[in-house]
DNA sequence: CGGATTTTTGAAAAGTGTCAAGGCGAGTGG
DNA sequence: CCACTCGCCTTGACACTTTTCAAAAATCCG
C-alpha cells in the first residue's frame, strides 16, 4: 500500500505494524464444493434446498489464513461470498493509509453484493481476522440463481436492506457518539450477534486487535484501550486477557452506549 | 421529541431551535397520480414504459411543504416513495436528541427501501428540507411489481448497492476525516451530484442549513462555518451568501477533501 | 425598516490524538 | 524448564483539534 505524505494528515489509522501478506495465492481453492453441506449453505444464506441445488453446480469452498486479503480495493469483482467459518473484515481506505473498517462479517454474511451490475470492481478490501471458510460463487451465475429463485432474491434484498440499516447505526456512531458509548456500543453489538447465533452474550471472545477495533470505531488504539479500562473500571466488563470480555451489567452498558 | 438528560451527553447536535412541525397531516395526499407523468415516474426510477403501467394504478403524489416530516423513527413502514423534486434528509437519533443526517436525498431517489420484509417499522426520520414532491406507492404492491419485473428488481438492488457504497464513503468520512475535510468532501459531493443530473458543478445551491451539514458530517455547526471560511481563505471556494457556494479550485478541493 | 434567525468569529474548555515507556503473554530456543 | 524475544496492550504526559459558550455580523422576511 503506498503511503503518501501530505500538508499534516492526521495519523489516526495509520498502518502501525506490517501490512498483511498479498501475495499471488489468496487461497487455496478447493475442488467444486464437497465440503460444501446443505448445513453450511443453508448458514450462508438461510436458502432451502432448491436454492441449494440451483447454487451447489456453481460454488466453490475456499479456505483462507488469518491476515490474508479474500479481495481489494480496485480488485475485479468476479465472485460473490458466503462466510461458513470464522471473521473477516470489510475496510476503506484513504491515499495515506486512514483506514475505517466498515463492518465485521463471520457465519451467514454475503461478502461482494454491494455492487450492482455496471460495478465491476470492488470498492472495499476484506481480510481475515482468523481462518476464514468461504462458499465462492461466480457473481454471473449467481445473479441468475437469484432471478430464477423469489426467495433468493427476497434474502438477498433482506441482507442489503439490514447491512444498510446497520450502516446508519455505525454513522450515528461514528458521527455522535464520544469514545467511550463507541466502545460500549461495540461490545453491545458483538454481545448480540453472539446471542442471534444462539450462543450465550456475556463472555465473548473478541478476534480483533485493538487497532482493528480503533478501524471501525474511528478512534485510535490507545483511545480504545481507555475505552475497556474505562468500563473495567465502572464494573461493567471485566477483562481475561486483552480478548475475554465478560459483560457483568448489560443494562448499564446500554446507558453507556448511549442508550439506544 | 422527548428529549432527556443523561449524566453529561454532549451537546454537539442537540437542537438548539424549535423543531418540525409535525401534525395529523403529514403532506397533502392528491387522487391516484395524474400529476406523475410517465417523465416523472422515468426520473424517480429509472423504470420502463411497462413498468410504468405496473405502477401507475398504484402511486399517488405527494407535495410536502419545507421541514415537515414524510415519517418518524417508529412510525410504521406502510410505503415506499420516490422523489420527483426538492430535497429531504435521512436521519437517526440518539435518546437525548444527537442526531445523525446518513443522507440528503432529491430527485430519483427511493425512499423506505431499507426495510425487508419483516421489518414493520421505519429505523430512520425522512424531513424535507424544500418543496417535496414524491411517488407513494404501498410496499406491499410495489413489492409485488418488483417481483414481475426483473429490471425493476435489478434498479432496486441497484440503488441499495450504491447506497451502501455511499454508506461506505460517509462512515470513512466521519471516522477518519478532519473537520476541513469533511466539509470539502460535503461540497465535492454536491457539485458531483449536480453533474449527475447534467447541471454545471460550479455554482451550487445549498438547500440545507449549517446545523443539518453539522449533523450530516458529524460537527457542530460552528466547526462547519470555519471550514467553509477556512476554503474561503484558502481561495478554494467563493460563498455568496451562505447558500451559494462556487468552487473555483476543484483540483485543490479534491486533495483538501482527502484525496479520493 | 426592524425583529428574528442564521452565520460568522473569538476565547476558553474538553476530549481525543500523539509520543513514549513499561507490562503482559505467547511462542521459541537454549 | 526457563529466559528471551516479539507483538500487542496499557498507562501517562502533553499537544492539538474540535466543542462549548458568548457575542457580533449578516441575512431573511414581514
Amino acid at each position: 500500500m503506498t503511503v503518501v505524505a501530505f500538508e499534516s494528515p492526521p495519523r489516526h489509522s495509520t498502518v502501525r505494524s506490517a501490512g498483511p501478506v498479498h501475495g499471488q495465492v489468496r487461497g487455496a481453492v478447493s475442488d467444486p464444493c464437497t465440503t460444501c453441506t446443505v448445513r453450511q449453505l443453508s448458514i450462508c444464506a438461510g436458502l432451502d434446498h432448491d436454492d441449494w441445488n440451483r447454487l451447489k453446480q456453481i460454488n466453490h469452498t475456499m479456505v483462507l489464513e488469518p491476515h490474508r486479503l479474500l479481495f481489494q480495493e480496485g480488485d475485479p469483482a468476479e465472485h460473490v461470498y458466503t462466510v461458513t467459518t470464522g471473521q473477516l473484515s470489510l475496510s476503506l481506505s484513504l491515499p495515506d493509509g486512514r483506514r475505517q473498517i466498515t463492518e465485521f462479517l463471520g457465519p451467514g454474511d454475503f461478502i461482494g453484493l454491494g455492487l450492482d451490475g455496471d460495478m465491476t470492481h470492488h470498492i472495499l478490501t476484506a481480510e481475515t481476522l482468523t481462518e476464514v471458510h468461504v462458499c465462492r460463487f461466480p457473481r454471473g451465475a449467481f445473479a441468475r440463481a437469484m432471478e430464477q429463485s423469489a426467495p433468493l432474491g427476497r434474502r438477498v434484498l433482506s441482507f442489503a436492506s439490514r447491512r444498510i440499516a446497520a450502516a446508519g447505526e455505525q454513522q450515528l456512531m461514528l458521527g455522535r457518539k464520544t469514545a467511550v458509548e463507541r466502545v460500549a456500543s461495540f461490545l453491545l453489538r458483538a454481545a448480540r450477534r453472539n446471542e442471534d447465533r444462539g450462543a450465550p452474550a456475556s463472555p465473548l471472545t473478541l478476534a480483533m486487535t485493538r487497532n482493528e477495533i480503533a478501524d471501525h470505531l474511528g478512534l485510535t488504539l490507545e483511545t480504545v484501550s481507555r475505552g475497556f479500562s474505562r468500563l473495567r473500571q465502572l464494573g461493567v466488563i471485566r477483562l481475561d486477557g486483552a480478548d475475554r470480555v465478560t459483560l457483568s451489567d448489560l443494562g448499564r452498558l446500554v446507558e453507556l452506549a448511549g442508550g439506544d
